[in-house]
DNA sequence: TTAGGGTTAG
């Protein structure tokens, strides 16, 4: 079988240009100069303000006498101003005390300002040696959380270790090991793990937390499970902090359930829930689809005498905004400020998409307008900006916000092309979208997973052009793209394509799952199109087994399934559909077990933007109708199909349900 | 002595 990548030899379709691309993206136009120009008012300004300033729980002082609804009162910090050192807290307690706490800073500041300056090497080692003021351990580790980068941070620890009367401490070696973890070196993690108990510096439950946290962020859930029992092993009690990482990590990636049940064992052994295990859960409900237990959980956390704090408001409230309940959204950010919370750059920007979703562009510039007054806008409000205008169309606007971020000095990062190449490919204006693609390799930014995905779901839209398509994936180089190229025509039984898309998912293991969930759908649609049907089957079965679809497939009661389409597009959902049916009648052939009764859910399909115009809901109802799927008339809903009793389980026993997905 | 970890936006 041949598809437009050249599979089995000729890969002339992309290897060579078919069109000469040259030049620049297309000239600015529509900047939005006159947000550019003005300045932030805080912009080169001390931050020592004796009101107005964040108390130890983010709140505002004065907050209930002050009219919030009226931002121009507020004079506030802009978090552009703050220091590193800022969040360095002093040691309080009178002026001696005071004087120490400065000369330690300064000592801090020293230490860091050097090591900020250089990668690390002998030279780094020489500047550290002639450094006159000496840290202690409390300092280093002050100095450690500072640092990001890993290397530097490495080579600082190990430096250190070779000073004078210095002795790392669990502190230190906690911090070091969260540095690592995340940068994902786990085995010098580990490493330093297991260096700790030989200097005689027992990990604490903080030093597991943070591998924990490291593991699970980076998807190897089976690690960070082992960590927690090794640390219940050697005797250790997990505490709040346990197990809101376990639930947070989980929920992330799709395995709602357990997340439940940890929270269920988290209160049985005595722990209540916190600010942030509330959060955490209300976040995971939500985006576990759940929107109703999540902000039931919200009201039960303050009924709880649990005070929400800014992140647990901007959770609900972004909840609320995607959910369409604008209301809700409304009342929450109000009562978010009566509680006294200022809204910050990510509440503003949930309020921004939902201005941009709704079509009211111009009120989400005025909006960016007031947050600047506040705040100094960063890469995602920018490249927030960029999108919407992006997504409505405009990509003279698009590239108008996307220059105002760099004159304000700010770098462009992997999204924010992202949405400016999706916003020349909606257009067609491919000579523009390589513009894009060489700026940011020229600029030593990573194409993403995503960049690939929104490359191959244009392939797969524009037939026409999908020669140019296939030369912009070549171009972004990502492991995506080998992929799809050397993707095998599947043997009988499909192992071969099966073992190819297991190893990529493996490959992809650390994306997050509405990433992997992403690529899976453009392939498997992309497949479908092409007419490797057979592919895109084998494809679909490792995604779900992986669980890039957790909620695809689920039993809602005994015997009654749910088959969730509606995130999928075309092809993955005929696919998913398909192969789901198929799965149903080997288990009725093996077990004799047949479902009392099927939902299948389609709702209005990802690439709808007209409800009840569906291409998913189309095509669907087409398979069904053509299979003489005995349909139920279910009530209200015209995106859900149903079949039920006797009719379902004889339709199941027929043998082309097996071959469904190859029509 | 001081301190350390977990929740949100693209």
């Amino acid at each position: 079988m041949q598809n437009d990548f050249g599979k089995g030899g000729s890969r002339s379709g992309y290897a060579k240009p078919t069109q000469n691309f040259s030049g620049p993206a297309a000239a600015v136009s529509g900047s939005p100069s006159q947000v550019r120009n003005q300045r932030h008012p805080n912009q080169g300004h001390s931050n020592y303000h004796s009101n107005n300033s964040p108390n130890s729980d983010g709140r505002w002082a004065g907050v209930q006498t002050r009219n919030f609804s009226a931002p121009t009162v507020y004079s506030g910090p802009s978090d552009k101003s703050q220091g590193p050192l800022g969040t360095i807290k002093g040691h309080g307690g009178g002026p001696q005390s005071n004087l120490r706490s400065l000369k330690s800073l300064r000592a801090v500041e020293q230490y860091y300002h050097t090591l900020q300056q250089m990668k690390w090497g002998p030279m780094t080692e020489h500047v550290l040696d002639n450094l006159r003021c000496k840290i202690d351990v409390f300092q280093a580790n002050q100095v450690l959380k500072l640092l990001h980068d890993h290397n530097i941070a490495l080579g600082f620890f190990h430096w250190l270790k070779r000073q004078p009367g210095f002795k790392h401490d669990g502190h230190t070696y906690t911090t070091m090991i969260g540095i690592l973890g995340q940068a994902k070196q786990f085995g010098t993690m580990r490493k330093l793990l297991d260096e700790m108990s030989l200097v005689n510096c027992k990990p604490t439950v903080v030093t597991y937390n943070r591998i924990i946290h490291a593991y699970g962020r980076a998807n190897f859930l089976r690690e960070a499970v082992q960590v927690f029992e090794e640390m219940e092993g050697a005797g250790y009690e997990p505490d709040r902090v346990t197990y809101c990482t376990l639930i947070d990590i989980h929920a992330k990636s799709g395995y709602l359930e357990v997340a439940m049940d940890l929270y269920g064992r988290m209160q049985e052994v005595g722990l209540s829930p916190d600010t942030f295990t509330y959060s955490a859960m209300v976040n995971c409900l939500g985006k576990g689809g759940q929107l109703a237990a999540a902000y039931k959980l919200f009201c039960e956390m303050i009924e709880n005498g649990c005070t929400p704090n800014l992140v647990t408001y901007n959770i609900i409230i972004a909840l609320q905004a995607k959910a369409r309940n604008y209301d809700n959204v409304v009342k929450l950010y109000r009562d978010m400020q009566i509680a006294g919370f200022r809204p910050d750059k990510i509440t503003y920007s949930i309020v921004m998409e939902v201005l941009g979703h709704c079509g009211h562009l111009d009120e989400a510039e005025a909006v960016f307008l007031e947050m600047r007054r506040d705040w100094a806008p960063d890469e995602p409000v920018y490249g927030l900006l960029v999108d919407l205008w992006g997504k409505a169309g405009n990509v003279d606007k698009a590239l108008g916000w996307y220059h105002a971020m760099l004159q304000d000095g700010l770098q462009p990062n992997v999204p924010t092309c992202n949405s400016l190449l999706s916003a020349f490919l909606k257009l067609n204006r491919f000579q523009d979208a390589y513009s894009v693609l060489q700026n940011m390799l020229a600029q030593g930014l990573v194409p993403s997973l995503q960049t690939y995905t929104l490359l191959l779901s244009c392939c797969t839209d524009a037939h026409a052009s999908m020669g140019l398509c296939c030369q912009l994936m070549a171009i972004t180089g990502h492991p995506a793209h080998m992929f799809l190229l050397y993707l095998p025509d599947a043997e009988p039984g499909g192992e071969n394509v099966r073992d190819h898309a297991r190893y990529f998912l493996d490959m992809m293991h650390s994306e997050d799952r509405e990433s992997k969930r992403g690529i899976m759908d453009a392939v498997i649609d992309f497949l479908h199109k092409s007419g490797l049907k057979e592919e895109a089957g084998f494809i679909w079965e490792v995604a779900a087994q992986k669980n890039v679809y957790p909620d695809s497939v689920r039993e809602k009661s005994s015997s009654y399934w749910l088959i969730n389409l509606h995130l999928m597009s075309e092809g993955t959902a005929v696919t998913a559909l398909s192969r789901t049916l198929a799965w149903f009648h080997r288990q009725m052939l093996l077990m004799g077990s047949c479902p009392e009764r099927i939902d299948i859910v389609t709702g209005w399909g990802r690439r709808s933007r007209v409800t009840g115009s569906s291409l998913v809901r189309q095509s669907i109802e087409k398979l069904l109708h053509l299979f003489q799927f005995p349909l139920f008339a279910a009530r209200g809903n015209t995106g859900c199909f149903v079949g039920c009793g006797e009719p379902l389980s004889q339709w199941l026993h027929n043998p082309y349900v097996e071959r469904m997905h190859l029509l």
